[in-house]
DNA sequence: ACCTGAACACCGTTCAAGT
DNA sequence: ACCTGAACACCGTTCAAGT
């Protein structure tokens, strides 16, 4: 119910008052089921960030797999806008027994990331993605890629959607990229073949 | 001031009475200068936006161009780590007339970006690093990577700063790589030689 | 055990009134 | 023109009291 009234009116219209009423109950009764406001909040961050289940296809290339992960989160953040962007604010949105989590440093580990430096390496993926996502998801992106048109033609508002797309994807290229130089630069660094 | 008492305290508790008693005002004073308490958050998180000054020297390469850039952030986000987190959420944490903006587009024309495609860019690349930024400065960087403890023999706990500078280092070479192979890729893809 | 009304200590903001 | 006190409509949370 509080994700339902975020998602509607935003994280800083939530009220434990206006919680109540829309859940047909006293104000105070809540305070019975939870210790205070930022406990709600918390439970609603990671819910949401516990929420979605992407079974990556074990057989694609690590590549596609990060794809499918960045574009799985990019719908889940797009269905909720208002919580994402404080969300992100937080330090316990994504845990560790999340399922993005979960996946994101399996597939490391098979694209051949030594599994100690596993954590330290889908860290500052898991924070590019994240931030790409909520400057897509506040306009932020789209408020500074459009200091130029793009084109000439049109009236030059209207297709604020595919342009975001757009960015996302190349921000996601270029974090698989870096990722695939440093695989091969270190690869060729060792070049003794651990399997496993 | 109204930054002074937020780097003290956080965001949240900047009110707009704590404010003017700060300031050895009236609380009703304030509305005289500014509209509302938004407009102060606004003016604090526009200001620190612009406020760092980056003269890349025109002569390294763009790679340590863009590095320079993103350090001299960081040490922006250090500074004022309680703003950072709220300002992010903010669209208009960045303007396009800020010497950080300008700065990275330059450098990435200059890197070989075509001018039109410059912004379109950029930003993807400023959400990354924002992105990193914010979940190094709140926690998460260190939250996420700190599942296996990477040494055995210390006590465990202690080196939290060092190793977040290693993340952001990793996330800032794997965006540099990106971008990289973006750009030859793309020479390669036509091989018309444009100068300017 | 669970719910509730009243109350406390705060908020942002308006507005009529002061100088 | 600028400041101010009182007031309004809210908050989160406590607590004694109800069932």
């Amino acid at each position: 119910m509080a994700l339902r009234l975020i998602d509607a009116d935003g994280v800083e219209a939530l009220t434990m008052r206006k919680l109540a009423t829309a859940l047909n109950a006293n104000p105070m009764s809540l305070y019975h089921h939870v210790p205070n406001k930022d406990a709600v909040l918390q439970g609603v961050a990671r819910t949401v960030g516990a929420q979605f289940r992407t079974a990556t296809r074990e057989d694609a290339a690590w590549q596609d797999r990060i794809r499918q992960l960045a574009e799985d989160f990019r719908t889940l953040a797009h269905r909720h806008p208002e919580l994402m962007t404080y969300s992100f604010a937080r330090p316990d949105f994504i845990q560790p027994e999340d399922p993005f989590w979960l996946g994101l440093t399996a597939v490391l580990e098979d694209a051949g990331v030594p599994e100690a430096e596993t954590p330290q390496v889908a860290a500052p993926v898991c924070a590019a993605v994240l931030g790409v996502l909520i400057a897509e998801v506040n306009g932020a992106l789209h408020q500074w890629s459009a200091l130029l048109p793009t084109g000439d033609g049109d009236g030059g508002r209207a297709d604020t959607g595919p342009d975001d797309s757009r960015m996302f994807r190349l921000a996601l290229e270029m974090i698989i990229a870096g990722l695939d130089s440093r695989l091969t630069s270190e690869r060729i660094g060792r070049d003794s073949s651990d399997s496993s």
